[in-house]
DNA sequence: GTAGGGTTAG
């Protein structure tokens, strides 16, 4: 218990550890129970880890092509010396998620040394980067050398025919199931609405209606192939094929189930047709098929945006008449909507009163929704009265999202100086939230703004120091401010980093 | 990934 607990305390002020401990928790704690002084031995790994990290980072930075990369670590004494590990794969993998060339150098790099393999999830990881980077047929590469090496699983599966249909080449996700067997894997009910799923989602309903022709002469459907279906065609807007998918379903022995329903409520919640919501919920009660929380909270949330406050309110008591309690997602949605429409005080109100009455706890979000609200309405000091009943709950922590409201409220009041760096040193040494890319970006824009361009530089400094990649007009912005004020050898170290955007 | 939310402009 004890080694946990210093784990943890350790990790939280670590920020190697910490982009450990959100991947590899139990592993890092593990690694740790091994040894006697842990956490002498645990910071030496780190800084292994990160001096390993830097040495290949750097290799890789200064070569432009994928051929040039895989040269530059091979025949290297550096690179040579380094002791691979998965942590450090997936360091760099994370690393360089938006920068296919460098992962997948050092990806291959790493699966060529004869002393490692690289884990069947960091191929898939891989198989992630290039297929959001639309690099389809270094993909299909991957995916080949996979099969060789039988590393291939359904996730892996799921992950290229998204990419692929992603990419708009819905016919190579349709080759690829059609190839499972070759691959190692059986073509059946759950793969077949896989490859369903992943075509109505990316709209191509269809497509994957003419395939399903075709595949249930072989292959059964189930509830769940009828209900991809139901979802697809809402998804495109054809409700009338969604209705007729539900007469198809119960054709097939199939009853219509509360997602169904719902999912059909959630497309004329968008047209605003809430006579056929109605409709429906009655249809849903004469086939005995109750609402349920979802069905709920889609109806609630669309009537608040429509600015139907007290049907909304409506649906609340309508809920609780069937029975159907109220989750925490019900009530935040109700909070959001209520606060985007200025109700503040409703907003206040449900938060305060209905929540608790109904037994429901507040998550982050909850707290988050307050927040926001408040600031956008420039009530600061009750959205800091929130901020602190959350410190106090015990029940959730404040993330980045907490504290962007109130940043951007220090700007637009201009308590640059002492409130700023107050919440900036609460977030990183009381809560230990690391800074990401929108929090830099929003405090170097605001900074300059501000007219406080030596603080923006070295947040700016700090930022490339973590391997946050800074965006281009952040770059452009602090540079001419930098300029106005002389900063000659801050505006050259700006123009390195542009030149690699 | 069979369904419900998320102040876009710093």
């Amino acid at each position: 218990m004890q080694s946990i607990y210093r784990a943890i305390l350790w990790g939280s002020s670590c920020i190697c550890c910490k982009a450990l401990a959100r991947r590899n928790f139990c592993s890092a704690l593990a690694s740790c129970d091994r040894v006697g002084t842990r956490d002498s031995w645990h910071k030496e790994q780190c800084q292994d880890l990160k001096n390993s990290a830097d040495i290949l980072i750097a290799k890789v930075s200064k070569a432009s092509s994928e051929e040039e990369i895989l040269e530059s670590l091979f025949n290297d004494q550096a690179c040579d010396g380094i002791h691979l590990s998965q942590n450090l794969i997936d360091r760099l993998l994370d690393r360089f998620k938006d920068d296919w060339k460098s992962a997948l150098g050092i990806f291959k790099w790493a699966s060529l040394q004869s002393s490692f393999r690289p884990s069947p999830e960091s191929y898939d990881t891989m198989i992630d980067i290039l297929g959001r980077m639309k690099q389809m047929e270094k993909l299909k590469d991957l995916l080949e050398e996979m099969h060789q090496g039988s590393l291939i699983t359904l996730n892996t599966i799921a992950k290229v025919m998204r990419r692929f249909v992603g990419a708009g080449q819905w016919e190579d996700a349709v080759r690829i199931f059609d190839d499972l067997q070759t691959l190692g894997l059986e073509k059946n009910t759950e793969t077949m609405n896989l490859l369903l799923d992943t075509l109505c989602k990316e709209q191509f309903v269809e497509q994957a209606r003419e395939i399903y022709l075709e595949l249930k002469q072989h292959i059964a459907p189930n509830a769940h192939t009828f209900n991809i279906f139901i979802h697809g065609w809402c998804k495109i807007r054809r409700v009338d094929e969604a209705h007729w998918t539900v007469q198809e379903m119960k054709g097939h022995g199939c009853r219509p189930c509360v997602i169904s329903y719902s999912t059909i409520i959630q497309c004329y919640c968008e047209e605003q047709n809430f006579d056929r919501v109605y409709e429906l919920l009655d249809e849903m009660q004469a086939q005995d098929c109750s609402p349920n929380v979802i069905t709920f909270t889609t109806i609630m949330h669309a009537l608040a945006k429509a600015e139907k406050f007290e049907e909304a309110l409506r649906i609340v008591e309508r809920m609780r008449s069937a029975g159907c309690r109220a989750d925490t997602l019900f009530y935040n949605s109700f909070i959001y909507t209520l606060g985007r429409a200025g109700r503040v005080d409703d907003a206040s109100y449900v938060f305060k009163v209905a929540m608790p009455t109904a037994g429901v706890a507040p998550n982050t979000s909850s707290y988050n929704s307050m927040i926001s609200m408040f600031c956008h309405h420039a009530q600061e000091s009750r959205a800091f009265d929130i901020l602190k009943e959350m410190e106090d709950s015990g029940l959730c922590k404040p993330d980045v999202q907490t504290y962007h409201p109130l940043i951007k409220s220090c700007f637009k009041t201009g308590k640059t100086d002492s409130l700023l760096k107050d919440i900036l040193n609460d977030m990183v040494n009381k809560h230990h939230i690391g800074l990401d890319i929108s929090t830099y970006t929003l405090l170097i824009h605001g900074l300059c703004r501000a007219d406080r361009c030596k603080w923006a530089h070295c947040l700016f400094e700090e930022m490339i120091e973590q391997g946050i990649v800074p965006r281009y007009r952040t770059c452009r912005l602090l540079l001419d401010e930098v300029k106005q004020k002389n900063m000659y050898e801050a505006a050259e170290k700006i123009e390195v980093v542009m030149k690699k955007l």
